[in-house]
DNA sequence: TCAAATTTTTAGACTAACCTAAAAATAAAT
DNA sequence: ATTTATTTTTAGGTTAGTCTAAAAATTTGA
């Protein structure tokens, strides 16, 4: 049985991981993680003697097969874990982030496959992130940032990038919510704003919000 | 905030001062924890530093009002988890305990105040036990061991006392469940054991069994 | 009451997970 | 290509929570 710490650093590299092709670097797991490089080293020798990633000095690390079905088995119980929160018990979405990092280290494969199906088996978490299935296997959707959606076109609001609770309450405050249909209405060329529709609210976002959110083409 | 290890503590200090009056020992610390003697001593010195407990050396541990709080807290969250497992999840209550001890020590007050609202606010755990309120108070019911009724007489099952899995899956196979009715039809003085009827049900269980059943007077 | 048995505490050590500071290796840049 | 900057590792230390073994206090009982 894994620490809960063990886990963590499973999971930091695992989310790393999925944007690089390259072994993650020491560093990148600490900033991840807000702990010490030195710290990094200590553990990733510790999961490399336990078969969990494959560590070659000063070259970063990459997840085995094994460390890796670890690694999404805890996203799968974090992700799960925030459906219940918000689905059963009445949290936000930007409540729930704190909560799932103690929840996801809780050890009981019952409970996770019956909570699984007391919620429906859902595919997505409150923030629209996939949530992976027994087998760790991850359905990753092809989705684009709002900022690259052309003007007159309209798209499927299916996830956020940016999970801060200023974030989602701003969307919160402004109605955007997963499976809203926004139209871009005006793109702005000085600063890259745009003028958004959805439903019969018209308003202003900035890039900085366009490059958060992400959406699915509507044809 | 305190560590899962301080709350264990506390929990064991709580569930030792129901039976007696006195200062709670070392060793029956220790022995509830499984732990060794000189590691309580160390444990309980810090509970006194930050006024958990009540420590004289060599003459025992007393919760103080915030300890009790406290661990009457973690009780609380215990025996809602329980709930939960056992209403939504499928869990039988031979199954509950060890993923409760690990839930109990979840950190977030919304998220146990929500649970207690989607249960309905249950007074009790799949054991029987009473569940403390928000404030930490405890309605300790009065409650008999099966073994104390007299021939003839009538009482409903209300709470056990052992609760290791092989005694719940007796309690299962025999159908004896909270809320049946007990009909003490013949005591044997030989070895206390009884014969018992329920429902349509009639057999003997030994005196181990019948002290290890609460059960209510029936008039 | 005072010696023996028991309980409790102290002293010192261990592990996991972290840290700082210095050394070593790699990468960048003139 | 060799100096400079960056990254990574090593070395040694800290804290929480545990342990063993020995010392101290309390309790038991003849």
């Amino acid at each position: 049985m894994l620490s809960k710490s063990e886990e963590n650093y499973l999971k930091a590299i695992f989310h790393l991981s999925v944007k690089t092709e390259k072994g993650i670097s020491t560093n990148a797991i600490a900033q991840q993680l807000d702990t010490k490089a030195s710290s990094v080293t200590d553990m990733v020798k510790k999961l490399s003697e336990k078969g969990l990633v494959l560590y070659v000095k000063y070259h970063g690390v990459t997840l085995t097969d094994k460390g890796e079905k670890i690694a999404a088995n805890v996203i799968r119980k974090h992700r799960l874990w925030e459906v219940l929160l918000v689905q059963k018990f009445n949290f936000n979405w930007d409540e729930v982030h704190e909560v799932a990092e103690q929840l996801e280290h809780i050890h009981s494969k019952k409970l996770i496959n019956e909570m699984d199906a007391f919620l429906g088996f859902p595919k997505h978490d409150p923030h629209g992130d996939p949530i992976p299935d027994k087998d760790g296997n991850i359905n990753f959707l092809e989705k684009s940032l709002l900022s690259t959606i052309g003007v007159n076109m309209k798209a499927v609001c299916i996830g956020v990038k940016d999970t801060s609770s200023d974030f989602l309450r701003y969307l919160d405050k402004q109605e955007i919510a997963l499976g809203k249909e926004i139209t871009v209405l005006e793109k702005e060329a000085f600063d890259n704003s745009m003028l958004i529709r959805i439903g019969a609210n018209e308003f202003t976002i900035s890039q900085q919000i366009a490059t958060n959110i992400y959406v699915k083409n509507k044809e």
